[in-house]
DNA sequence: TTTATTTTCGGAAACGATTGCGAATCTTTT
DNA sequence: AAAAGATTCGCAATCGTTTCCGAAAATAAA
């Protein structure tokens, strides 16, 4: 069906390996060879079979990007990053949603295990609350990057942001502009970032003197009706907040969804501020006030980390925890 | 390194190629080994090396997707309903972002020559005015399936939505708010959709008799502060329009942005409408009117369609052409 | 019991590339 | 002119599977 290096050596009247080690420029075939092999190539539109490539080799010149939805600001503009330093590595990315189950991620690891990438980048699913699977594929000799939800059990390179920070400067923010009573949305029990931002949360409160409430620290699910229902009861049951910390952009919106609903006035009645990448948080009524993270930045960074492990395999990696900073951006929603 | 069927082979006693047939349920294997295979290879965990799969099969049991960007609510949508397919018939998802440039389009059709993948997902870059690395793509026998921006001058399948119709209803509704003076914004002078959507817009100021203007068909570039600035000369200039249909989501963000740095009041002085799958669409200031495709709907019938070709190689593919409708939902940008 | 048939398995050739090793050919040195 | 070295290339093994084909063992038919 398609051409083959066979075909080109037959054109040629050269062996099968003049021909490969042509193609890669090896030392050993001359100049002019390596430039009828090349221009032979070119004219057949020759392209070498990657299986037959990574089979021989042992390297697909792939990665795997393991998340947990892809309608999520913040995973695309990760993804973006990450697929810039891929096509600058002239590497392939394959894409894998879990969509908050560890189940599929558990099956996506199996999947992963024998050499179909030479790396992964995953950031955990809400659900994840065993890393057996992970820990598996690191044994397996597949190197793993984690991104902004990381996994402290197991030893690998993580790139975050300051998540207890943002936590703290949040809630900061809402206590200066006024709030009394502010409620912390939480994420998921498990993740590290839904944790550290709750320390973060819970650090301001003890700063500023006022004393944490558990019917404050609200947990929320995978699903947006129900969360708009928890966030509903919140907001009219005996002991309103009078401001609200969302760590995800989708608490976010649904706590708008709800004072639309409830005719509760945000930022008169309701602060909110919340973790997310929204490019147009300033167009919102009103302008949600946020707390951004370099998503961007985040998938680069994560995916160089990665293609440092694969280009100097014989080193025993080091594994790196890079921090990076995210950042208030005041807006209307937190108006006094 | 990792376990192959060689060693499965070996701990069992059997040869190799009654390991493979075991693993793969053939007939010609009694029930009592294809037990004793299996128990071994989970207990092993082993996992069958894929790239030696595809050499051997010519199969790779993946596809690409070739988008033009990830950061876009739509192209988002659609992914995630190619990767829901894509998860029920167990095949891997390789994604690859034009940016909307030809030359990395080009690129990517290169790669996908060689059985890297079995099919192609692709929604053409802006800049795409030749089809030549798609045809070659689809002469080596790889099925392509179009969708939303598609090629018409290659027959394959194609997905898209009623761009005619959406750029008529747009058109009527701003007309029928009271416009007399309706800009289109225009996407590219290539793609296929930015075009239809034309067509419907002059379509509908035909029918109420509203003259065409070439002033008024602004055509936008993939630069969001060049937009910017081109949208803010249209709106200060001599012959302002008194609506905006734009044909892309950012554009119409792009508006708002001009709007809110001009003091220009959405609806009372500019009203606007536009393609758009935002999900926060009713949370903007004011709420935007938007047709919204089905981006995820779209996604499931691309992948489908494609997975119709995989699956019965034999039968000359029936290309087909599915049109899914958009739907006009009217907010608050383009109240009387 | 012998022959025919079915069931169950193993040997070995692919798939398309890469690469260690040996062998020509050509150039240089003595 | 002969030996040594450098240059350039081909043979064949290899990566881990799948699958064609043949053969042994078990069962059924004669």
């Amino acid at each position: 069906m398609s051409v083959n290096i066979k075909m080109l050596a037959e054109r040629l009247n050269l062996s099968i390996s003049t021909v490969s080690r042509a193609l890669r420029d090896s030392y050993e075939i001359s100049e002019s060879t390596k430039i009828r092999v090349k221009e032979m190539a070119a004219a057949l539109n020759y392209h070498a079979n990657p299986y037959a490539s990574s089979l021989r080799k042992h390297r697909s010149k792939t990665i795997a990007v393991v998340i947990p939805e892809i309608t999520n600001n913040f995973f695309s503009l990760a993804i973006n990053g990450i697929e810039y330093i891929a096509q600058e590595k002239n590497y392939h990315v394959l894409i894998y949603l879990t969509h908050e189950d560890i189940q599929k991620e558990i099956g996506f690891a199996g999947h992963l295990q024998n050499g179909r990438v030479d790396g992964v980048l995953i950031s955990l699913s809400a659900a994840t609350d065993n890393y057996d699977h992970l820990r598996e594929l690191k044994e397996k000799g597949v190197p793993i990057v984690f991104f902004d939800r990381v996994c402290d059990s197991l030893e690998c390179s993580n790139i975050t942001t300051d998540d207890f920070e943002g936590g703290f400067t949040a809630t900061e923010h809402l206590i200066q502009n006024g709030c009394k009573r502010i409620a912390y949305l939480d994420l998921s029990k498990h993740l590290s970032i839904s944790s550290k931002r709750k320390q973060g949360y819970l650090a301001a409160l003890k700063k500023y003197n006022m004393k944490e409430e558990e019917s404050l620290i609200i947990r929320t699910t995978n699903n947006n009706a129900e969360n708009e229902e928890i966030i509903s009861q919140l907001l009219t049951g005996p002991h309103k907040p009078d401001g609200i910390f969302a760590s995800a952009e989708k608490l976010a919106i649904a706590c708008y969804n709800v004072c639309e609903r409830l005719k509760i006035n945000i930022p008169r009645q309701l602060k909110v501020i919340s973790f997310s990448n929204l490019e147009i948080s300033s167009l919102l009524n009103p302008s949600l006030s946020t707390i951004t993270q370099p998503a961007y930045e985040i998938g680069k960074q994560a995916a160089t980390q990665l293609f440092r492990y694969l280009e100097k395999k014989s080193v025993t990696p080091a594994y790196e925890n890079i921090i990076l900073k995210s950042t208030l951006i005041p807006r209307g929603s937190t108006k006094k």
